[in-house]
DNA sequence: TTAATCCTTCGAGTTAACTCTAGGTCAAGC
DNA sequence: GCTTGACCTAGAGTTAACTCGAAGGATTAA
């Protein structure tokens, strides 16, 4: 079976050698591997783990609370039922987060337009008689 | 002319009187004046401006670059094309934001099936034969 | 054998964005 | 006139998530 060195899945990962670590000590890796002089020895399904993880932090997930599923997860099946609710506050969270970028767009494309008509008249004058922001 | 306190503002914007004063010691609201004994009296104008910085931090945008545009507001017409450019890089932002928070999106949900699959089954050894993350 | 290049741990340092404390001013109400 | 409560500043403290440095061990290549 094929394994890999942390430079490597740091590397694959897009991370740095000191994030992977700084997950490890988190406790976010219990279940990587060591050789017999103790460098970490990840699998392709470390390799999936992480991604998991990284999944979660790309969700706004503090690690802690990324801590919390990894150690429901080395529970096993018991924990179940909570991995699962907490798959659904994510998506509760992440549909929330969509709905917020979607508005902060709304009023960035509304700035673009402001600018794109001040740039060509030359002054941002041409917009007084708009309640707008100053800036 | 309607004028507001900072705690006004804060409960508006929902924000922490700590912040804004942060904000303006940090340079975000050079607009903001004083009365005779120093207490920041804000504008309906200011608020509006507030907005635009709360829209630039839902961006993602770090406090000295709002700073940057703040400066550039303040410096007027000959640099509406910065403040241009800008808007237009901060909408290319969010919307790469908004295509890896759709893919995030795609990896919770499967995760939301796979996990209520397996608790309905009561074991994970359900997907056992997919080659799945073991998280 | 020696140098380079991995890896290790431990603990300190950094950064952003707050968050709060201490000590003080000022206006309103009793 | 005094207390209460909102405001002020300067600066210290907090938190999360890294980020790095030092000191040292193992493996490989010339």
């Amino acid at each position: 079976m094929k394994t890999y060195t942390i430079s490597e899945v740091a590397k694959e990962l897009n991370l740095t050698v000191y994030t992977l670590r700084y997950y490890d000590k988190e406790g976010l890796m219990p279940f990587v591997e060591r050789t017999p002089n103790g460098n970490r020895l990840f699998k392709e399904s470390d390799i999936s783990a992480l991604k998991v993880i990284e999944c979660l932090k790309a969700t706004g997930m503090p690690i802690k609370e990324i801590k919390t599923f990894i150690d429901w997860c080395s529970e096993g099946d018991s924990t179940l039922e909570q991995r699962y609710n907490m798959f659904l506050e994510r998506k509760a969270n992440v549909e929330a987060q969509m709905a917020e970028l979607k508005k902060t767009m709304e009023v960035i494309q509304h700035k673009c337009s402001y600018y794109k008509t001040a740039m060509d008249a030359g002054t941002e004058d041409i917009h007084k008689n708009e309640k707008l922001a100053k800036v």
